[in-house]
RNA sequence: GCGCGGUUAGCUCAGCGGUAGAGCACCUCCCUUACAAGGAGGGGGUCGUAGGUUCGAGUCCUGCACCGCGCACCA
């Protein structure tokens, strides 16, 4: 064995090996509940980045857990096809073969998306197993969202809900990104601060008698502009309600309404209003049946207008606008201005609010059931906070816009008649249909399979939709969709409902709400019933990494220079209560450093052992050292349950760490050696064996190549035969002593103290010294004579006496009611060890001074409980002792 | 504007009613045959701010400031 691990080789090794035994294969067992995890599908759109290392680390550690626990664990594993995010990817590739999408047509692109799902799927596949997942990567268990079955899944969804009268197609204003070309969701949109302008606008009213000044951010949309609307209770404008103005440039003669919505206080108070390109302005002019002339095109360009700005981009029109404006003196003042504009999430171009007829879910009905299983508990959340969250998103939802005008995506299912709906049927000049326009006559013939004929006249001409459903749509169905629904299959019947969902928080609205809602409505069955939410993995200075901004840490990068299990530890140690993780190389070492630690002491233990096997306990054969660490390992594993048990995932393997390295190695390790050429060496050669055992089964989820690797080598000597350690359980001696707990504390204060002396006198570490320790604690001291041994050892001790001499100089220190002298030829550092003393005598003078006040304060004694009361006296009394023995000390030097 | 978090050692965070903690970083000593990716020791914080409750407050309550996030508005 090497003296440092080495990572690549022990995990290539295992990863092929936990393949070819199947051991992650699905396996319905009607007697075992099943515990089912079904992974967020990572989107086909590269590599895997940082934030699925941290995803799937998290959900492997527990899938680990329950199968060590013994449940039939099935962690299903799948790709997401990714919509815009993916269709964005390949017109990136086109571009760079100089290729534009419309040449080569619908068919064709489509091919190139198919062609890239197999390279990029296999890629981030191969990627998962890297990682260490625990899932089987077989063909048949690997799922796809737009693979056959996912597709039967989604069309029957939107038929099902089409049926019951909770899909419908309708014109209304959505946000449409002129980049992506397609419609998008409310929660697709996100909103940055941008600086900006605002323009004061002069409308003069018609009769020329005066002007209303409008304040806009887009001037540009006033060539839209259909009236102008203020408050009704504002006094400046109340006798100009009614009347009309003309619009400049357009020369448009247009109504002064009246709304309440309309701030006083902001601007002007009085506000043009554009109903194509606004919602606040769409809706007021609904309520004022307004005209609507639409003045943006769905690529960005103004249309519809003066021929001066026909087929400008926005920018560009705002720009022109505004000085033809001041040309015309009706600009009265422009104000910088800081507001919140609308961008798209997946390519951050402006969002536009246009009207367009797009195919919707209506969500409250289906909301409704979701608020009430999370308000029943049924569903819970890790950590709590996110429940509220998404109960207020759930109470306020708004119906779903679902279409998406690219291409890469299911099809919606849905016909129309080219006869009957001859006129709102758009197509190219490929003739491809490229938009349904309704309420110039298409009607939708919403439909499984592609009907044979119209139902109204017979016709076989039928086109299909050309839009896309939004990726969400099928990501929604996607924890009963990877079981086959909407066939009832086994699978279906025996794994859904799902057992916990681990996901960011970032997608809480966009995928785990609607999962909630979907499940409900199509299985009529929460899709989970626990939802662990972690947070987002960033850069060192809590910046979000991303391509742009260069500060992307690869997680292959990492895992080839240091290893999977190092990369994993790093992200679930910093996991803790669902909170962004700062991540740079940096934070990696201490990982790593672990691993070697852990591989370390194991490399001690095959260095040591013979031909033992591990044997039953001898609980009369233990001596205190045994005792104490039996106990800890008791006490640590019982905690270990409970923390994992609550997902407490990171604070599980912190006290794993601490209690290996801190407890185990440095102590535990360190007196064994006292013994292991005498014939104590098969009682601790088992306890070390014991401990590393159980230590590297709960270390095992965390870190699952070296635990494997380890166990590997264990197995001779252990009553185990498991192949793997995934496939054993955990088990501990019910053993706890709480006195060794207690003494072996005793006997590690004096050890420090006497290597502190050591240190704070220059003693060579490895000098051995002779000491006298004393003291009127007769239980202390006599624990003291028995573990002489240990004290020797590890403080490095040639003799210990336990009566004062006289006429020897000595180095004093004093630790659990114990005075310790080191002896020492030369009369060193007197001085500095009066400073020591001192020092320590004035913080207990301060503290006994502070624990006295409390004893009369008569209130205290009164009011606070008895115990407290007690503890503080035995406090006074311990360190007034102490306070003695060290005034003593000091005056004899 | 509403809501949710946060503000504790140089950094990342734990502690949530009884003498301020961990890891990393830093300083000193040590290659002691499991591990220098190691061992031993050490320095370092009036716990954002102002009040309040309490015998006692990082710890509970209220106001404020600052940071982050979500939702809404955003003419």
């Amino acid at each position: 064995m090497e003296k440092v691990y080495n990572p690549s080789y022990v995990e290539e090794k295992w990863i092929d090996r936990w393949q070819k035994s199947k051991i992650f294969s699905p396996n319905i067992d009607k007697t075992k509940k099943p515990f089912t995890v079904v992974i967020p599908p990572p989107n086909i759109t590269g590599a895997l980045h940082m934030g699925h290392a941290l995803n799937n680390t998290l959900q492997d550690i527990i899938v680990r857990y329950h199968r060590m626990k013994g449940e039939n664990t099935y962690w299903v594993v799948g790709t997401d096809h990714g919509g815009i995010a993916t269709q964005n990817v390949m017109e990136k590739i086109l571009k760079k073969e100089n290729v534009n999408k419309n040449d080569i047509g619908r068919e064709n692109f489509l091919k190139r998306m198919w062609s890239w799902y197999r390279e990029c799927g296999d890629t981030i596949l191969n990627q998962l197993k890297k990682l260490g997942c625990s899932i089987d990567f077989s063909k048949e268990n690997v799922r796809f969202t737009m693979d056959e079955e996912r597709t039967k899944a989604v069309i029957s969804a939107f038929y099902q809900l089409w049926k019951n009268d909770l899909i419908y197609r309708g014109k209304r204003m959505i946000n449409w990104c002129p980049r992506c070309y397609t419609a998008l969701s409310d929660i697709e949109v996100e909103y940055e601060e941008e600086k900006s302008k605002l323009w004061y606008i002069r409308y003069y009213l018609e009769d020329k008698t005066g002007y209303i000044v409008v304040a806009t951010t887009r001037p540009e949309t006033m060539l839209g502009d259909t009236a102008v609307c203020v408050n009704p209770l504002d006094e400046r404008y109340k006798n100009l309600i009614g009347k009309y103005l003309i619009l400049p440039i357009v020369g448009r003669k247009i109504k002064v309404i009246a709304d309440e919505r309309i701030d006083m206080g902001f601007g002007t108070g009085a506000v043009k209003i554009t109903p194509a390109h606004d919602p606040l302005d769409y809706e007021i002019a609904q309520k004022h049946f307004l005209d609507l002339v639409v003045v943006i095109s769905d690529d960005g360009r103004m249309i519809n207008c003066p021929d001066k700005y026909l087929g400008m981009k926005i920018f560009k029109a705002r720009e022109e606008i505004v000085g033809d404006l001041k040309n015309s003196n009706l600009i009265e003042k422009e104000e910088d201005y800081v507001h919140n504009v609308g961008k798209c999430y997946r390519c951050n171009s402006h969002i536009e609010p246009l009207v367009s007829e797009q195919w919707f879910v209506k969500t409250k009905p289906l909301a409704q059931k979701a608020i009430e299983v999370i308000n029943s508990n049924k569903i819970e959340f890790y950590p709590e906070k996110w429940k509220k969250m998404l109960l207020e998103w759930l109470i306020n939802i708004e119906d779903w816009c679902i279409s998406r005008q690219i291409w890469w995506g299911h099809r919606i299912p849905a016909y129309y008649c080219k006869t009957c709906s001859n006129k709102g049927i758009i197509t190219n000049s490929k003739g491809e249909v490229v938009k349904i326009i309704m309420e110039k006559g298409a009607k939708p013939i919403v439909s499984e399979i592609k009907p044979a004929n119209c139902p109204e006249c017979g016709s076989i001409d039928l086109v299909q939709d050309p839009d896309v459903l939004d990726t969400w749509f099928s990501s929604a169905l996607w924890p009963f969709s990877v079981f086959g629904w909407p066939k009832q299959t086994e699978q279906l019947k025996y794994f859904y409902p799902t057992s916990v969902l681990v996901t960011g928080y970032e997608i809480l609205y966009l995928w785990v709400a609607r999962m909630i809602m979907s499940g409900l409505f199509h299985m009529n069955e929460i899709p989970f019933s626990k939802v662990y939410v972690h947070g987002i993995v960033r850069d060192r200075h809590g910046q979000k990494m991303s391509k742009s901004k260069g500060n992307v840490i690869d997680p292959l990068e990492i895992m080839q220079k240091y290893g999977t299990d190092a990369m994993r530890f790093t992200l679930a140690i910093n996991a803790g209560s669902g909170k962004d993780i700062p991540f740079s190389e940096n934070s990696i070492v201490g990982g790593r450093n672990f691993i070697n630690k852990l591989y370390n002491v194991s490399r001690f233990l095959f260095i040591n052992i013979k031909d033992e096997k591990e044997n039953e306990l001898q609980i009369n054969n233990l001596d205190l050292s045994d005792k104490w660490i039996l106990s800890r390992l008791y006490n640590v594993y019982s905690n270990y349950q409970r923390l994992m048990n609550e997902y407490m995932l990171s604070e599980a393997l912190d006290l794993i760490y601490g209690f290996v390295w801190d407890e185990f190695c440095d102590w535990y390790i360190e007196l064994s050696k006292i013994y292991l050429s005498g014939n104590e060496r098969i009682q601790k050669i088992s306890i070390i064996l014991n401990v590393i055992k159980n230590s590297i089964k709960m270390l095992h989820p965390f870190i699952p190549f070296v635990t494997q690797e380890i166990y590997d080598s264990l197995k001779k000597y252990i009553n185990e035969n498991f192949e793997f350690i995934t496939q054993s359980h955990i088990y501990v001696y019910n053993f706890y002593d709480q006195d060794s707990v207690k003494n072996m504390e005793v006997l590690m204060e004096i050890i420090k103290e006497i290597r502190t002396l050591r240190s704070e006198f220059s003693i060579h570490p490895a000098k051995e010294i002779n000491v006298i320790i004393s003291s009127n604690n007769d239980d202390n001291l006599h624990l003291v004579k028995d573990y002489e041994l240990y004290i020797k050892h590890l403080a490095k001790i040639k003799n210990i006496d336990y009566s004062l001499m006289y006429g020897v100089k000595t180095i004093r220190g004093f630790a659990k009611g114990c005075q310790i002298y080191i002896i020492v030829e030369n009369d060193m550092d007197a001085d500095k060890q009066k400073i020591r003393i001192a020092k320590e005598i004035e913080s207990l003078k301060i503290s006994i001074s502070k624990w006295k006040s409390m004893l009369s304060n008569s209130k205290f004694i009164e009011k606070a409980p008895q115990s407290e009361v007690n503890r503080i006296e035995e406090l006074v009394k311990e360190n007034t002792l102490k306070l003695d023995k060290l005034k003593e000390m000091i005056s004899e030097l």
